[in-house]
RNA sequence: GGAGAGAUGGCAGAGUGGUUGAAUGCGGUGGUCUUGAAAACCAUUGUGCCGCGAGGUACCGGGGGUUCGAAUCCCUCUCUCUCCGCCA
């Protein structure tokens, strides 16, 4: 959520609109409007409890003087005080609601360097691997490959589950299980801190994260126990620091979590999700860092070099995509996509996302650190993947298999999984 | 699931209707002393909102009520702990 200062302020808005190529001026103004509103019933609130404290200290002395009748005046006067804070507090109440709803619709303000544009189409690639391969023929893709070797069966998890709930078997499940492993272990080098934290996460957290409550139907919802499952260890983690004021000193804080993700992908069916495209439940390693205000740029640059080095590691075909103001995520100021090549679908595919909210998060959360001054300020948060399983493992099975119809893996990952080739 | 206890500042822990934003201890910060450190001593040490400021106001788990006045009394919700049961 945007700050009060940041929608007051003239030129934020104006990138805002500009970056995203959209008209929020309609939601500006009722803000600046009703946050005028606010602080004239604040006042006005004030001066009213600020009376009624002053005859009740009165009130004591008299009754202690035994002054019971000049007493029993006062209250009555003090009676219609209270009468009218409680008009004015329930103004007060309703503006500060009314002003969330509407601050909780505008969606962060993109960094100066992101480009102007309306969708993916706008998008900046900003580094490419070496380039998309040349089409072969008689290849097969992942959700063939996963059959032939029955590694991954998807008609067991429809089975056991529904559609979007894969089975890994055997070298599939071990080559989950490693993977995980090897990308904690590259995060955990990097000084990230380990965290395993849980899958399920109260309404609270739920909306200092801003997964709730508009988007609510993106998440699974256990109703007994009002409880929902993580759609990213983002939520859980981004929550361990909520309503904290952190030490400076101690930034930047860096974390790393291994979790499943779970998503009901409500609407979303045809070629473009099949197989591991797109899944209800899947793996991801993330990693979250809380910043300086001075040094969150720097860190989304670490984080980008961080996760270009994990993904050199897999040496798959991959590009880096620096999203238009329009694409860059409600929360977002500036996003990286990576994207790796399908080689046998024939198209890229997002495996890491990697954001820096500025404040927009921190604000939500009340996750600050005080300044010299001794000031509280909004930190800085940052995420990524690093990565993302499911389309890791696609990439993989389609650009390594080999004429025999045998997969191999490459180096780094032989000694996470513990086999070379996979057939 | 049954029975009971509790929720107060970074932590521990007082406070049962009137300068209590809140004793005390620990911790933190600054200082004195010291070659340095420790110890000791002194001072300081929550957050939000309104206000240029002085200052005002709110917050003792959440919500509601009683009262001129509530951390303190009443109702309600949530959560935590202890014992029993069940269980990885």
């Amino acid at each position: 959520m945007l700050t009060l200062k940041q929608v007051w302020d003239e030129e934020t808005i104006q990138r805002l609109t500009e970056k995203r190529k959209t008209d929020f001026s309609s939601t500006v103004s009722e803000i600046r409007l009703m946050d005028e509103h606010r602080k004239k019933t604040q006042q006005a609130l004030d001066s009213c409890l600020q009376k009624a404290n002053e005859i009740s200290k009165q009130v004591g002395d008299l009754f202690k003087k035994g002054e019971a009748a000049a007493a029993n005046d006062l209250k009555s006067e003090s009676s219609a005080l209270k009468e009218k804070s409680k008009g004015l507090q329930e103004q007060l109440r309703s503006a500060e609601e009314d002003m969330k709803s509407l601050l909780y619709k505008l969606p962060n303000v993109p960094h100066a360097k992101v480009v102007a544009g309306v969708d993916e189409t706008d998008n900046e690639v900003v580094f490419e691997s070496g380039g998309i391969p040349a089409k072969e023929d008689g290849l097969l893709p992942h959700w063939e490959l996963a059959k032939k070797h029955e590694i991954i069966d998807f008609e067991l998890g429809v089975k056991i589950a529904g559609a979007g709930f894969p089975l890994y078997i055997d070298k599939g499940a071990r080559l989950q299980r490693g993977l995980i492993n090897m990308f904690l272990d590259h995060n955990t080098e990097a000084g990230y801190t380990e965290y395993l934290p849980p899958l399920f996460v109260n309404e609270a957290s739920g909306i200092a994260t801003g997964n709730l409550p508009d988007k609510e139907g993106q998440m699974y919802h256990m109703q007994v126990d009002d409880l929902y499952a993580i759609p990213t260890a983002e939520v859980p983690v981004t929550n361990i620091f909520r309503d904290d004021i952190v030490n400076p000193d101690k930034l930047p804080l860096k974390c790393t979590a291994y979790t499943p993700c779970f998503r009901r992908e409500a609407g979303s069916y045809g070629a473009h999700v099949r197989g591991l495209n797109r899944l209800h439940q899947f793996d991801k390693v993330e990693i979250v860092q809380v910043t300086h205000p001075d040094k969150s740029y720097d860190t989304l640059e670490e984080m980008l070099q961080h996760v270009k080095a994990l993904m050199a590691k897999l040496e798959l075909p991959y590009r880096i995509l620096r999203l238009c103001g329009g694409d860059t995520t409600f929360a977002s100021a500036m996003t990286y996509d990576f994207e790796v090549w399908s080689k046998a679908q024939d198209r890229w595919l997002e495996v890491s996302s990697v954001s820096n909210f500025e404040t927009f998060q921190a604000n939500r959360l009340k996750l600050r650190y005080k300044d010299e001054t001794g000031k509280t300020q909004l930190c800085h948060t940052l995420n990524g993947s690093s990565l993302a399983l499911p389309r890791i493992v696609a990439a993989l099975l389609e650009h390594n298999q080999n004429s025999d119809g045998t997969v191999s893996m490459p180096a780094a990952v032989i000694p996470y999984v513990g086999f070379d080739k996979i057939g």
